[in-house]
DNA sequence: TGGCTGAGTTTCGATCGGCAACCCTGCGGT
DNA sequence: ACCGCAGGGTTGCCGATCGAAACTCAGCCA
């Protein structure tokens, strides 16, 4: 009935450990498209600021953010906050997540869409097999166990 | 330096109102994996009754699960949890999750790993435009605002 | 009648999020 | 040297949420 595996060595919730609220990915976002700075954050998410600190110093903790100093003309140096390599790996999650959104929770036409830069075409996620092959989602997407017999249904 | 919209007609925002804490999408991913009943959720993911109660209450509000009867022979009816089409759109979610996870919190060899079946490739999902060019997401993937400019980054 | 089981609900202490007030550090102006 | 200011937090308080455990409820069986 499909792969089961102990919960606390499943990739899924470890992310979700550290992902998992409501404020996170959001950050993630943000950060990803140019707001990076702890009040500009602030105005745009509109979380509390104890919060967002609490946020910034775990995302930070994890590796998914680091503090990058700066200083503009007329200030002291301050900190502003910039995706690692790890953090700009969420992109399919924020993606995906983006493109459910629009599918499920938004009504008219989605606010924004991933695009093809160069070409303009609407980009979504396909899965494909390491042998080239599109896999069709509800038939063909199945879940190997370690090294171990194949299985339908999502997991980990 | 992006495209930054009002959060709050965000998708991403919205998916994560109702998905964005620790248990929505570990129950969605257990569901989808067979994991269908409250007594078999609560221990395998070792969420607080009352917790796993109303989460399961939102998730069917949300029309993302469905209450299904059944009957097991010698018991009275009952209702377990099934995944809705919307639900069941979720995988992209779960399986970049899922891939992000392996990537960066676990140490060792991913526990379990989305395959085709049928030919056991490992499966990841990628980035194709509507005219079918694969998108290299650090330079290609750009966000378009309704039906407006280009940009790089990653919102919504 | 009484016990058992799955599926919740209630209760209560612990933790978390929101809000508002406060603090700390340099800079620029005087 | 002193003052004010702004970004970037920290602290305190309060109400909401979580976790654990006890309690409830409905039907099946003996």
């Amino acid at each position: 009935m499909g792969v089961v595996i102990d919960n606390d060595r499943c990739s899924i919730a470890r992310a979700l450990a550290l992902l998992g609220e409501r404020w996170s990915l959001q950050i993630v976002r943000d950060v990803s498209n140019g707001v990076r700075r702890f009040e500009e954050l602030r105005d745009h998410l509109g979380v509390a600021r104890n919060v967002l600190s609490n946020r910034l110093s775990s995302l930070v903790a994890a590796g998914l953010l680091e503090r990058v100093p700066y200083r503009e003309s007329g200030s002291r140096q301050r900190f502003e906050y910039a995706l690692t390599p790890s953090g700009r790996e969420l992109w399919p999650v924020l993606t995906a997540l983006m493109a459910w959104g629009d599918r499920h929770l938004v009504d008219g036409p989605p606010p924004v869409e991933p695009e093809h830069v160069g070409c303009g075409g609407k980009v979504s996620l396909v899965p494909v097999c390491e042998h080239g092959h599109v896999v069709e989602p509800s038939r063909e997407l199945g879940l190997r166990l370690g090294s171990a017999p194949p299985w339908s249904g999502l997991s980990s």
